[in-house]
DNA sequence: TCGCTGACCAGCC
DNA sequence: AGGCTGGCCAGCG
């Protein structure tokens, strides 16, 4: 199988878990791994929502399709990629309800205990009986 | 508890 | 062609 191929295909997954995202809720570049049976790399996940389509491409998976904004770091954090990036997304998670947050760094949080959506938990976490 | 480091793997110079 | 870097994460000190 061409490399091509194989990252159009993996592009195609990510976009369509992102999909699976609720509304007003958000998840993990990890998590979006893992759903796909590829935990070890988050990092392509992020590669990917990088080369999203914009909206008016006609493309089938499109920035406004595709809920990006539900995408966030494992600590529950906006990671700024470019000027004003976090921003916007932080602007289009509040649009559908979800709370964010800025801490002492001024960096910007939301609550996976509120908003978070994992639906595949890891047997080690299961076992963690404390919440915040 | 918090900061730093190593690893992972594709794009991008 | 080869090295660098990234919308990350987990482990360690």
């Amino acid at each position: 199988m061409p490399r091509s191929e194989e990252a159009e295909w993996w592009a195609n997954a990510v976009y369509s878990a992102i999909q699976e995202i609720p509304h007003g809720k958000v998840t993990s570049y990890g998590h979006i791994a893992l759903l796909l049976g590829e935990p070890q790399r988050p990092r392509q996940v992020g590669v990917c929502l990088k080369s999203l389509p914009a909206a008016d491409s006609g493309m089938h998976f499109n920035s406004s399709t595709v809920p990006w904004q539900r995408v966030i770091n494992a600590k529950g954090m906006i990671s700024h990629r470019g000027p004003g990036s976090a921003e916007r997304q932080a602007e289009a998670l509040r649009q559908e309800g979800v709370e964010v947050t800025y801490d002492s760094m001024n960096e910007m949080y939301v609550d996976f205990s509120s908003y978070g959506w994992f639906p595949k938990q890891l047997p080690s976490e299961e076992n963690d009986d404390d919440e915040e």
